[in-house]
DNA sequence: CTCGATTTTGACAATCATTCTCATTTTGGG
DNA sequence: CCCAAAATGAGAATGATTGTCAAAATCGAG
């Protein structure tokens, strides 16, 4: 079986630091076959699979955000390690970190109410941010 | 073109009344595939293209809620038409319908605070029931 | 009822993201 | 240097979803 997320967190590997980077620098939610179609372009080639491992040992390790467009395809972004929710932008992917206290624990709350436990929840808004609006109109 | 919103709403064929009265019957989210599946074994077979194009038609009418799995699998179930929210038990399956007035308003709120217009989000809490966690106990 | 037009269906092929396989390469320690 | 464990990558395999298109069901007019 392996196992990346016992033992003490080994040196980063060149394609490892390439998607790290690569996420480091988009503000958008980007997905696996776009992270991997970049990095080919910008000359540092890297697996498909090996693409795929790094984001998902990412997301694992809670260094990286990940969500579902409405076709299914898994998107990835690098982010604040506290919990948070997102603000995507629609029209060109924009995406602001918000924090909602208040919603944390009404769900909380909400679930406890109906008697569940290990509570965990998903919370994405979306809509078309002022820039894509102008230009819309 | 095949216009399926426009038009006043045709008889439902037996295909297309199949697959609700099946999504009637059940209380949790349901996937594409096990419909096909389950309405196979009821004797009553519905072609798999059948019943995905049934099932959008349905999320487009606003019949029924789809929200994606983990692992990016579209999973339906016939709703309550106003807007809520699902509290689905990651063990069973077991969905609750919540509605949170105050987190609705704060999501409009984030997104307007922060210039983006025609705001929608997207809620889900996930936990173990009450009767799965006795079980696991 | 009958004919023709329109809609729906369903078997199957085609897509496409994601995962699996496994031989090869890289890395780290002794 | 040498071995063993970990990582990589090319390509096959998987699995959900969508597209294709001919056959079947349905509808309205005559």
């Amino acid at each position: 079986m392996t196992d990346r997320s016992s033992s003490t967190t080994r040196k980063p590997t060149r394609q490892q630091a390439a998607v790290a980077d690569l996420l480091e620098k988009s503000d958008d939610f980007t997905s696996a076959q776009t992270v991997h179609a970049r990095l080919r372009e910008a000359g540092a080639g890297v697996g498909l699979a090996t693409v795929y491992r790094t984001l998902q040992a990412m997301v694992d390790a809670g260094t990286v955000d990940v969500l579902r467009t409405d076709d299914g395809e898994a998107v990835y972004r690098a982010c604040s390690t506290h919990h948070h929710h997102h603000l995507v932008c629609r029209a060109c992917g924009r995406t602001v970190e918000v924090e909602g206290p208040a919603v944390e624990r009404w769900a909380d709350k909400v679930a406890e109410d109906h008697g569940f436990r290990d509570v965990t929840h998903t919370l994405e808004i979306f809509g078309t941010c002022a820039d894509c609006a102008t230009v819309g109109n």
